[in-house]
Order: C-alpha cells, then structure tokens, then sequence
DNA sequence: TTAAGTGTTGCTCT
DNA sequence: AAGAGCAACACTTA
C-alpha cells in the first residue's frame, strides 16, 4: 500500500506536525523493524535531536535531523506514520515512537513487520547506497530521462515501472492504475512503445500520483476519494472498468497480480 | 478448517 | 544473465 503518493503524505505529516521539534525519547516496541542499530543506540543517538525537515524519495522517507543524519523509513506492505496527542495511547501495530515535549510523539506502525528503521548520515548517500532511480515525481526527471529509460528496457511495461532501480515510487497499486489512465496493456515490452505513447504514459504517471496525493492517500478514507475514473476501486476480483462496465482481466508478474481492462487496455 | 492471497524487498534458483 | 520464485509477516477471504 505504501507507495509514492502515501509516503508523500506521511513526509507532510512529519513536516507539518513533527518539524522543530526536540526528540526527548525514541521508544522501541519492536526491535525487529530497526536495521543497522539496536534500540538502546537508537534511542542513543535520537535523544536531543531536533527535527530539521522531512523528504521523500520513492517509498521512503527521511526524517532530517539537526546536526546532520537522518532516520530513514521504509513502510513495507502495510505501515503508516501517526501523530500522537498527548495522553493518547499507541495505535495498534506501533513499532517505534519518537516522543516530543508535552507527552506527543510520532508513532510508526506497521502490522506485518515487514518494512524497516535506519539511521544514516545523509538521504543522499543512503539512496546511492540502494542504487535508487530517480523519484517518479522529481522535476528534474522529465520526458526525455523516462523515454529514455524505457528505450533500454525490454521487460513488460508494469515490471518496469516498478523496478526501484529505474524509477522509485511506483509499486503493485499505482502501476496497474498509471497503466489503466493511460490505456496501456502492463505486458507491452517497455522499449516497443511508441513516442506518443511514452508521452501519455508520462503524463499519466504524473496525473495519477498527483491526483493520488490531492486525495489523501494512505490515509483511512484515501482510496474512497479518488476521483470517478480510477481504477483502484475496482480492483479486485469480480471488479469492473470504470469507464466501459468490462470485467476487469488479471494477470501475474514476478508473483505481482495485476489488474487491467481487456477492452481499454489491448495488448 | 485449511489454504491461498495480499504488498515490498532481497535473496536464491534456473 | 535476465527472469522467475520464494521468504519475510499478519491478517483477511475463499
């Protein structure tokens, strides 16, 4: 679930509640999400820091603090970010929770434990270090940088868009919806589309996880407020084209189930 | 009731 | 060597 668009809404919710504020304890629930250091350095090293900035790079998040480092997130399948009031009890599946002054924190839930916590010196060497693509969304990653990606990749467009190394943010969800608005079949081999249709697809990609961060995704109520014409509401078996009524076809990559309109999106 | 499906990453196998 | 398959995990649905 945590894909560009939600991460994008957990860096805000960082940025908006979290930013100037001094950690005065981090609280280990589940040492297992934590990579790299124990608890007790964690807690170690966080206690004092304050909150600098908050960025996103595809599916994670940097939490920036003063003095330099920065706590790097990964969301996993299913883990969110959650602002805590003061008296108010960790929501369930709380991994971690940074706690501020005056008895609020940042809770970092994540049910299936799979996803994970990092510090590191700096975001910029840590996505070096993963070897990540450019963000789906940086400015600086225009039609031409796409194009060109796709030009040299002949697996299917959706195993593509996915592959962090070539682009990050997009996973399982967005990649069928991006391919839905833009009326390409996931299994066209990436380097036979057409210049027209890289163009459309690039600017579906931006349309879709644009308008997916405008809605509010990865919070509850985020995938209720897409707009009419999404596919991610019917996505599931028994699910129907939002725009031709057709039974919606799936299909499997790499143990990924996808999902597609036979009618809009023809091979 | 047991079994399969889900979502991401990273490892192994071919 | 690219591509497939699976493990990690907890929960839901068939």
């Amino acid at each position: 679930m945590p894909e560009l668009p939600d991460v994008e809404i957990f860096s805000r919710l960082v940025r908006n509640h979290c930013r100037g504020h001094v950690i005065t304890k981090a609280t280990v629930l589940d040492p297992g999400i934590i990579e790299g250091v124990s608890g007790r350095a964690l807690d170690q090293r966080l206690r004092g820091r304050r909150i600098e900035a908050s960025r996103r790079h595809g599916k994670y998040l940097f939490i920036e603090l003063n003095g330099g480092g920065a706590v790097a997130m990964h969301f996993g399948t299913n883990g969110s970010l959650r602002f805590t009031a003061e008296g108010e009890a960790d929501p369930p599946y709380t991994r971690l929770r940074l706690n501020f002054a005056r008895g609020t924190g940042l809770a970092y839930l994540n049910p299936r434990r799979i996803g994970r916590v990092s510090l590191c010196e700096s975001p910029d060497a840590f996505i070096a270090h993963l070897d990540l693509g450019p963000d789906a969304l940086d400015s600086a990653f225009d039609l031409r940088a796409f194009s060109a990606i796709l030009k040299e990749s002949k697996p299917g467009i959706k195993a593509v868009l996915m592959d962090q190394m070539l682009i990050a943010g997009i996973g399982n969800i967005y990649s069928d919806e991006i391919l839905f608005q833009a009326r390409i079949n996931p299994d066209t081999p990436a380097n036979r589309l057409d210049t027209k249709r890289v163009a459309q697809l690039f600017s579906a990609m931006h349309d879709t996880l644009e308008t997916a961060i405008l809605c509010g995704a990865g919070s509850e109520q985020g995938a209720e407020r897409l707009p009419k014409g999404f596919l991610i509401p019917q996505r599931r078996k028994g699910g129907h084209c939002p725009g031709c009524g057709t039974s919606l076809a799936t299909g499997k990559t790499g143990g990924r189930s996808s999902y597609f309109c036979p009618q809009c999106q023809p091979h």
